[in-house]
RNA sequence: GGGCAGGUGGCGGAGUGGCCAAUCGCAGCAGACUGUAAAUCUGCCGUCCGUUGGGACUACGUAGGUUCGAAUCCUACCCUGCCCA
């Protein structure tokens, strides 16, 4: 029984709008998903989330490993339990907490070692843990434990770090079938996903993707891009795996969320991506807007009368000036957080269920090439 | 009227003869942020010139003085706070 099915191919690029089944939920592809990595997507309570139209959002199991902790996940029977959510969860192995807690993190074929960034305690993860680990979370997807590299790294530890991966790939799957079998955890129908890894190598991906492919899973997700690769590389890398992954596949391109990126990867036919960018650039004082980022904190919009963007429909760009928000932000008022954040994600959001209306269309690349020649104008 | 403490860049507050255009914090100005150690981080922040190295000028209450050299020492004055009358 297949999870993820395409429903529409766009007839001038690789883009396609598809519907990914998790247990009884059904969400169309191309999908955003924010960054809940506590479990909560920052600032925004799960009402809010679901006024926006989020379908699903991604947590991280090392982050909640270390609090709330495993005794109390399985005390609610689950994070979608405990925080009373019944959209689409994913959930994130650690592997990036590879990447960018490097200071604190010792990597060996067995796992890897993370000091506590909390408290500095030591704490051993193995693919087995954390694949039982994101049982008891209960996602509706899960991934395996990774080793994301950071850029610039060289050829041979790039291909260690595809070597360890698959092996590690190898131990999610089989731990991930035995929990299957025995009924553990709180997910029913939890789907597993393979990473691929490579960095900008591009014999090193094509040996990820084959030998991810091969052991089997749900979905494929790519890792280790977007971590300071300048953009044209991580395209043409971006390119490079699309042209050599399975098209029938659901495709989940981990950790992008710049606009422009996010074009481009539905254009080469990804289905899923996620980002930090709407919440933490929003925290930071950015906004998206149709004609352009705007940074609220500038002392430019200190009486300014319009909304964040005047195109939008959201709540805040209904009753809120951009001078109320510059206000707001230079008097550390704490509404200002959220206000930004709900906007950045309902814009996004709502670009993805506009891109997925233009993919049925045929109206995909006209459609790209429209926004972003408004976005890149910058007359905001 | 007397005593004590003090007056430093937008504010707070270091410095107490050369390394001082002056630590630091705040405020201000701008930039960054891509599977969140992020309500974070970085840069600028006397004026003018220079892309950089740097240069010129004006400055530590006011006015004089000592000194090769003063925000720092001396004199007078002005002002502020506290205490006494």
């Amino acid at each position: 029984m297949k999870s993820f099915k395409v429903i529409y191919r766009d007839k001038l690029s690789q883009a396609r709008v598809g519907i990914l089944k998790l247990g009884n939920l059904e969400i169309f592809t191309p999908l955003f998903l924010p960054v809940g990595t506590l479990g909560v997507v920052k600032t925004l309570s799960y009402e809010e989330l679901k006024e926006i139209g989020v379908d699903a959002f991604i947590a991280n199991a090392y982050h909640l490993y270390l609090r709330p902790g495993e005794e109390i996940l399985k005390k609610f029977c689950g994070l979608k339990k405990f925080i009373n959510w019944d959209r689409g969860l994913f959930t994130d192995s650690g592997g990036f907490q590879i990447y960018s807690l490097k200071e604190l993190k010792k990597i060996t074929e067995e796992g890897v070692e993370f000091r506590s960034h909390i408290d500095g305690s030591k704490h051993f993860f193995t693919p087995e843990k954390v694949i039982e680990f994101q049982a008891v979370i209960g996602s509706d997807v899960s991934v395996c434990l990774d080793e994301c590299v950071e850029y610039p790294v060289d050829y041979n530890y790039a291909k260690r770090s595809v070597e360890v991966t698959t092996l590690w790939a190898k131990r999610c799957k089989k731990k991930f079938d035995e929990i299957k079998k025995n009924n553990f955890g709180n997910s029913q129908n939890q789907l597993l996903f393979g990473i691929i890894q490579g960095s900008v190598y591009k014999d090193l991906r094509k040996k990820s993707i084959e030998e991810i492919l091969s052991i089997g899973f749900d979905g494929y997700a790519i890792g280790g891009l977007a971590v300071g690769e300048p953009r044209e590389l991580m395209w043409e890398v971006v390119n490079f795996i699309s042209e050599n992954l399975s098209q029938d596949e659901v495709k989940y391109i981990m950790g992008i969320g710049e606009l422009e990126d996010i074009f481009f990867c539905i254009e080469k036919g990804y289905d899923i991506m996620d980002c930090v960018l709407p919440t933490r650039n929003g925290r930071n004082g950015q906004a998206l807007t149709s004609f352009g980022k705007i940074n609220i904190k500038n002392s430019k919009y200190s009486t300014d009368e319009s909304p964040l963007d005047n195109e939008c429909s959201c709540f805040v760009c209904k009753n809120y000036s951009r001078a109320l928000l510059h206000h707001y932000y230079k008097s550390q008022e704490l509404l200002v957080l959220k206000l930004m954040s709900y906007h950045n994600v309902y814009f996004i959001i709502n670009l993805f269920k506009t891109i997925r209306e233009k993919i049925i269309k045929d109206e995909f690349l006209r459609f790209k090439e429209d926004f972003l020649k408004k976005f890149n104008s910058e007359i905001c």
